[in-house]
DNA sequence: CGGCCGATTATCT
DNA sequence: GATAATCGGCCGG
């Protein structure tokens, strides 16, 4: 189980870390399990690229609380978009979760997004894997740590820093300088993913 | 493939 | 009243 102390650091550190961990949710009686492989940090007041940025609002007032929570909020007027809240309290801090790869209770996500079912394309943006998850605002200030809750995280795959890949955010339309293009996003591939799954599952 | 564009509404100014 | 941490469809090459 990932513990307290794992979340409480700035969301620059802990969005590398997070990936190749396993996101479990409850969903209509079906297990669904991914493994994250994509993310994205937004750190603080400072950067011009999170909601924070105009200081505390109802909207964003997660991020201001206890690190390991989710902070889920709506978009472009029909998405959901799930972040995981880092770093001490009143420091917004928050990591995007921006891709999965599906685990467990894949035919159960194709039911919620059947839009190109086990392509590539099928998973891979923030408000694919929501909608996948079942996830919305309902769960907003959920704690991830409770395992067997509606939405936790666990540990599950050991990835190695060579594998992960680090780029800017994307997405931010106007947002100026340093933050358009600080290496806040990172990644690993899918088939690095499943060639871990196979040595790891062997140990 | 890549680029452009409309959808659709909560949230903030 | 404007904007948005996106998506999917449609177009051209």
């Amino acid at each position: 189980m990932l513990k307290a102390d794992f979340f409480e650091r700035p969301a620059p550190l802990l969005a590398p870390d997070l990936i190749g961990k396993a996101l479990a949710r409850r969903h209509n009686g079906n297990m669904l399990v991914g493994i994250i492989t994509e993310t994205e940090a937004y750190q603080g007041q400072e950067d011009l690229a999170c909601h924070a940025r105009v200081g505390k609002t109802k909207r964003n007032q997660v991020m201001y609380g206890e690190a390991g929570k989710a902070y889920i909020y709506f978009t472009y007027g029909m998405h959901w978009l799930l972040n995981i809240v880092a770093d001490q309290v009143d420091t917004p801090a928050a990591v995007l979760i921006r891709e999965i790869f599906p685990l467990a209770g894949a035919e159960a996500m194709a039911l919620n997004r059947p839009h190109l079912a086990y392509s590539s394309q099928w998973l891979n943006g923030p408000a694919k894997l929501t909608q996948a998850f079942g996830i919305d605002g309902s769960l907003n200030g959920h704690d991830l740590q409770e395992k067997g809750s509606e939405l936790y995280l666990v540990e599950a795959l050991v990835v190695p820093q060579d594998k992960i890949k680090a780029s800017p955010r994307v997405g931010l339309g106007n947002t100026p300088e340093p933050w358009l293009s600080l290496p806040w996003r990172w990644e690993v591939s899918w088939q690095d993913v499943k060639e871990l799954i196979a040595e790891q599952k062997k140990e």
